[in-house]
DNA sequence: CTTCTGACGAAAT
DNA sequence: CATTTCGCCAGAA
């Protein structure tokens, strides 16, 4: 069992980014609302900071209108790859590829608090 | 110590 | 649809 605040924010970001299936996507306030304590702009901070050839999938992590935020990068290459179809406007049909969060087990087994994000 | 700066979001205007 | 406001991480200057 992990502490959780003992954990660095962006670590815990990044634990639950690399939770993100394959040909599916979450935003930036999903993930923060499940990381808890920090907003959609701290993913984004924690998303920036990544090297290249990471093994954290940040191409999952698309904005509120599932739509890409770097624009000039791979991200939507690299989803397509994966399955994803992007509409006539760019963007990503949330409601068909959006993923919720982890397992509460998963949750429970990696310091988050499932209760915090199921009563939210 | 303070200020600035980035992969953002939701609600109000 | 476009703007503004607030939320509040981490490193550099």
């Amino acid at each position: 069992m992990v502490e959780p605040q003992a954990v660095p924010v962006f670590e815990r970001v990044y634990a639950v980014v690399c939770q993100i299936p394959v040909g599916r996507v979450t935003t930036y306030g999903q993930v923060a609302h499940i990381v808890g304590n920090c907003d959609a702009r701290t993913v984004g901070y924690a998303l920036a900071g990544l090297r290249e050839g990471t093994d954290v999938p940040w191409q999952r992590v698309v904005n509120s209108q599932g739509k890409i935020s770097l624009i000039g990068s791979d991200q939507r290459h690299r989803l397509e790859a994966e399955g994803i179809v992007f509409d006539a406007r760019g963007r990503i049909d949330l409601s068909r590829y959006g993923w919720s969060g982890p397992e509460q087990a998963w949750l429970e087994a990696n310091g988050f608090d499932p209760l915090w994000f199921w009563n939210r």
